[in-house]
DNA sequence: TGCACTCTGTACAGATCTGTCTAGTATAGT
DNA sequence: ACTATACTAGACAGATCTGTACAGAGTGCA
């Protein structure tokens, strides 16, 4: 075979589920763009609920490798703003709708498989935040930054405004230099 | 009659698209919570869509009340802050599922009647923002805020966490006073 | 060559969804 | 009492969706 059919299904759900929705989109138009039978998918993946968390985990196997290299190449006060500016930069290339895991928690139900994912995503990403801040990391700084970074990629998911992501980037200096907080 | 028809039926239908999302909820069941019978339903709307979009009417409606009330109630300099303390007693409430608009513009398809209701709720929003802003008010200034506004209510939708919403404040309020443009 | 495995193509079952239609009931206004 | 209007209950059509079944083709390996 050319490529395994899994990783053909999971791309083109990929891309289908991300572009036009989960539950808008049918199983028929995934194996349709895999160009894979169905059979294929059934005997690769228990059910759709099994398609939708091996896509999340995809996405989340990329959002890790990118936090990874960003924790590699830069110094933690220079990470958020180059994981930002790296959005901002997709966003101006055509390819955003909102965040993949905020959006798959609208529409997954509460006991679906990709839950697991959706909090394992959010979970690296605040441990990313984290580190980012550095010693004096406090709670409610990180959640700012979960703000921040949520906040842009619904703004871009529902207008189609990269210039969000520039704010989004001047918010998250001001809470790296602690000026957000109550005084 | 009791109560109208289309009343009971744009009810049932916020309820159940807010809870369980537009495409995952038939008309079936919302016809079943409204108690009406389905010719009801396709005497008043056009069709799902126009459904739809009169749900999101009416949480515009709910939302310009509301944002009215606080134009008139607080001054500029504090409404912001009472708008999100609104939203934080909601979710304490127990209420929050993230924000209809932002939820529907990832589930309606781009030529959905919802689309112009949406729009019109970010106009709405933005203008709120503007106006609380004050003199000085900045473009910049006005996105960060409706970012404060939107990660808040994603973060909300997927966790389960209404402390999001005093990280959101804290960080409105340096947009306030100016704290959160780059130097 | 033969076996195991993965794949394809397609038909089909069963559920569900949107939307239409018919027939009959309750009610308000004249 | 008559009529226009809004409603109910439910059958039904047609589309679409998830998932299953089956017969056969391609490929790697012993």
């Amino acid at each position: 075979m050319v490529t395994r059919a899994r990783e053909r299904l999971v791309d083109a759900a990929g891309a289908l589920f991300y572009r036009d929705g989960i539950n808008a989109t049918g199983i028929d138009r995934v194996i349709a763009r895999a160009g894979v039978a169905k059979a294929s998918l059934y005997n690769n993946f228990a059910g759709k609920d099994e398609l939708v968390a091996a896509y999340l985990e995809q996405r989340l196997d990329q959002v890790t490798r990118l936090l990874d290299e960003l924790d590699a190449a830069y110094p933690p006060s220079r990470r958020v703003d180059a994981f930002l500016a790296h959005l901002e930069h997709a966003a101006r290339r055509g390819t955003v709708r909102g965040c993949a895991f905020a959006n798959a928690a609208i529409e997954v139900s509460s006991d679906s498989l990709a839950r697991t994912v959706i909090t394992r995503f959010y979970d690296r990403l605040e441990r990313f935040f984290t580190d980012a801040l550095g010693a004096d990391a406090r709670e409610p700084d990180v959640r700012q930054l979960v703000i921040c970074y949520d906040g842009a990629m619904a703004i871009a998911a529902a207008w189609d405004d990269p210039a969000v992501f520039t704010a989004a980037r001047a918010m998250a200096h001001a809470v790296a230099r602690g000026a957000t907080r109550d005084e």
